[in-house]
DNA sequence: GTGGTCTAGACCACT
DNA sequence: GTGGTCTAGACCACT
């Protein structure tokens, strides 16, 4: 996993993300531990206090809990959760770009054609290494 | 066209993207006034820097041109420009969502019906009043 | 002659330097007629106004002179002047851009090189039509 | 660095020149911190927003990247950026003040004579201290 | 502490 | 009237 400093978005925000979805993805099952603070802020060349800020947006959603002494470790319905709010950000993702096409007077065909040639330019998942 | 003040996307990028669609839908042709920086803003109620932030970032993307004195215009090929930066604007946003999809496991026949879904729950085009 | 109205150069300062030129070249010798602020203002497609303030930024300066009835005339020494003119304009033009060039830590020789370049780049003076 | 109120050019304009020569020449290595807005601001006696809008536009032109809670950090490759959009700007404005003596029909010679007058009476820089 | 956005309002240049 | 710049100052998000 990476941060790209250069985003403008949150690097935070791009923690939480990438745990996010190797969470729904399996990467990390449930009560298993996620990485400490320090490893991870040190891997990732950020702050700690970055870090800890992702794990606590984390935490407030509920996928993942957190024990004094122990570490970050993903809730029982971590990985159904996560699923749950990937899929729901997927929809809000593609309902944002269709609304942008119709403002634009784009015809529905011309998005389902966008879409399909983006779909595969994304390459075949199955062969894919992420 | 409006204005959401507690949205996290900065109101001159709201704006920006409202006249983008706007130029690309044929509203205003080229060499075509747009709204006056201080009329557009007494409309949207907000500060007439804003709306100028909002034009400054079309200028430079060669939407509009400014004239003082008289107001800013369509650029002769703005239209077109705007068409196909909107294109371009939703192509990324399928893309993205199509990689956070991916990033979360979920196949692409999910991403597909999602998408099916999302284009009907948007509502049939040819019936909207836009 | 022609004006862009793209420019961020004010269009009576285009005018202005246009006709400074036109002048100095030996276009419009002393005594003789400007084209008259309504045709000028037609060919431009601008605003009468607007030649108006360039007719009267060049008698500030010297180069011509009206006479109510009869029009705008290039004043006895309106050649020389706009000579002079034209050259302390580019004497300027060429210190700015060598102080740019020092600022950016560019060596001598390389604005020489630049020079050079740019000067033959422009064409071959004596077959160019202006 | 130095900012002139007075000058015609406007403040922030002057704050980009003033940076992207000073990141071509090497004064500010990539990935090192430019002075944060408030402290600059307070050096050239300028309001900070006038200060961001000069960061601003040097983040649209790739020199340098911005990261809130952290400050503004020269790009990568900002250095060899700034030498070329450097270099650029020389040739620009060579070629301006070229066109404006042809213009005046000035003689390539003349022209000749003007530069060299011009590079020297600007100083030989290897006895200049900037 | 850092940058980013926004308001209110002044002043200027241009047409 | 139009756009463009600048100040003063508030408030927010991020590290």
């Amino acid at each position: 996993m990476q941060v790209d400093p250069t985003s403008h978005v949150p690097i935070y925000l791009q923690i939480v993300e990438g745990i996010r979805a190797a969470i729904a993805a399996g990467v990390h099952p449930p009560d298993t531990l996620l990485p400490s603070l320090r490893n991870f802020a040190f891997e990732l060349k950020v702050n700690p206090n970055t870090v800890q800020k992702a794990y606590d947006e984390l935490e407030r959603e509920g996928l993942v809990y957190s024990r004094r002494g122990v570490g970050i470790l993903v809730a029982q319905r971590g990985t159904e959760s996560a699923q749950t709010q990937a899929e729901a950000k997927v929809r809000a993702g593609l309902r944002q770009a269709i609304e942008a096409a119709r403002a634009a007077n784009l015809s529905d065909e011309r998005v389902q054609q966008l879409f399909v040639e983006t779909l595969q330019a994304a390459g075949n998942p199955a062969r894919r290494k992420s």
